[in-house]
Order: structure tokens, then C-alpha cells, then sequence
DNA sequence: TCCTATCGCAACCATCCAGTTGCACGACAC
DNA sequence: GTGTCGTGCAACTGGATGGTTGCGATAGGA
């Protein structure tokens, strides 16, 4: 799966926040969400092929950090398209800060 | 359809690149693209309701250009998520440059 | 007026995908 | 060893979606 129909479902999205915020496991995942294991770990599988997340696996448990790489392609393209990028990126620290 | 819904498609985003290039119309697109313009204007629906392009009609004939708005919002989930936005933007920058 | 080009709406189809259930396997605790 | 916890794999289902065809409406040029 590429990185942008990885981003496009908004339960990955908020599960990469949380990774983001600190590494979890799969079960872990599905205690925060409405839905089932399996279905977090096909979440998981998805953002691990789209290269978002990193798989750490100590003993039985399978832990999941975040890999930025793949988001800079994202920031890039959209840079690249959205033109203006110059101001565009100041008034995005701006709107950060 | 929200804005990384609307990104998904690979397709939708070549046209999003064509459209930010210079504004087009559907039958326009579907002399680019291996697909029906009927296929084309679904996906200029699909962009349109996302907010990442402007309709203007003239005359029997309707024009789609960029409306970058909502580039931004992707560009601020992914630095928000991606942390480090600051050595992230300014690596962007360079690499634009 | 008549022809043509652009567009919008609707129905239909095939595929993809998020989610489920069920089961089996390896790791840890007792 | 036995039970439990975390994971992975497979099959299935319902709904979303990209694509098509067909038709009707409207605008412009000859």
C-alpha cells in the first residue's frame, strides 16, 4: 500500500498518533478502539508496508514506532503541488509555534 | 470525502497535479487519462467536495483550478504527527530549493 | 435552425477493503 | 506441565468505490 492510501483511512491515522506519541502493541491498540485485534493488525499491517511504522518484536509481544521518512514524501508532495511552498512553510511554523 | 480520502487515488492526484499546473476542464483530463470522462468527473467531484479545487463555469464549459487551503491542513497533521518539524521543514525547504 | 461539444444524472458492475469470527502457535507465569 | 496472553493466518461478509454505458439538457458555431 503507498503511504497516502495508508493515510487515508482516519482509524490509521489516529492509530499513528498514538504510536507516534509512544510505541504500542497491537492489543494495546484494540483496548482504545471500538474494534477487534485482527482488525488493528491489519491497521498495523498496512501502515508497517507503507514503511510509517517499525516493528519491534521483544519476546510475544510486537511493538510499533514511527518511522517519519515516508512523511517527508508526504510534506514533499504536497509542497510540491500546493506551489507558494516558501510562504506556505513559514506560515506553517507560524501556525505550529 | 475528506482531504485524505480525496489523496488517496493516484489517479486524483495526478489530475490535482495538472490542475495546480494550469486549470482544466473534465473532458480536457479525459484526453489525458485512459478513462471515460464521466470517470474524471467523479474524481473532480470527489476533489471538489474535499475543498481542494475551485469550479468556475463559463459558458457551457467548467474550469477546475487548486485551492490550497487544504493542502495546508495535510501539511499540518503530518508535521503535527511527525514531530521535529522544524529540522523536517527546514530539510523540506532544501530539498525544494 | 441544425449540428456538435460539454456537462450532469442515473443505473449498473467488479473489485477492493474494513471488519468480523475461528483457529493454531509460541512465549510467559504458576 | 498447564493455563493464559499476545500474535498470525484464513475465510467470510457488507459496504464503499472506481469504472462503465446510456440518456437528456444546454451552449456555440455553421
Amino acid at each position: 500500500m503507498d503511504v497516502f492510501a495508508a493515510l487515508s483511512d482516519p482509524t490509521r491515522r489516529e492509530m499513528l498518533r498514538h504510536i507516534a506519541d509512544s510505541p504500542t502493541t497491537a492489543t494495546e491498540l484494540a483496548r482504545l478502539f471500538p474494534i477487534t485485534r485482527q482488525a488493528v493488525s491489519k491497521h498495523l499491517a498496512a501502515l508497517d508496508e507503507a514503511g510509517l511504522v517499525e516493528r519491534t518484536s521483544s519476546g510475544r509481544e510486537v511493538r510499533y514506532s514511527l518511522r517519519s521518512e515516508r512523511l517527508d514524501d508526504v510534506m514533499g508532495w504536497v509542497a510540491e503541488v500546493g506551489g507558494e511552498w516558501d510562504q506556505r512553510l513559514d506560515r506553517l511554523k507560524k501556525r505550529l509555534r
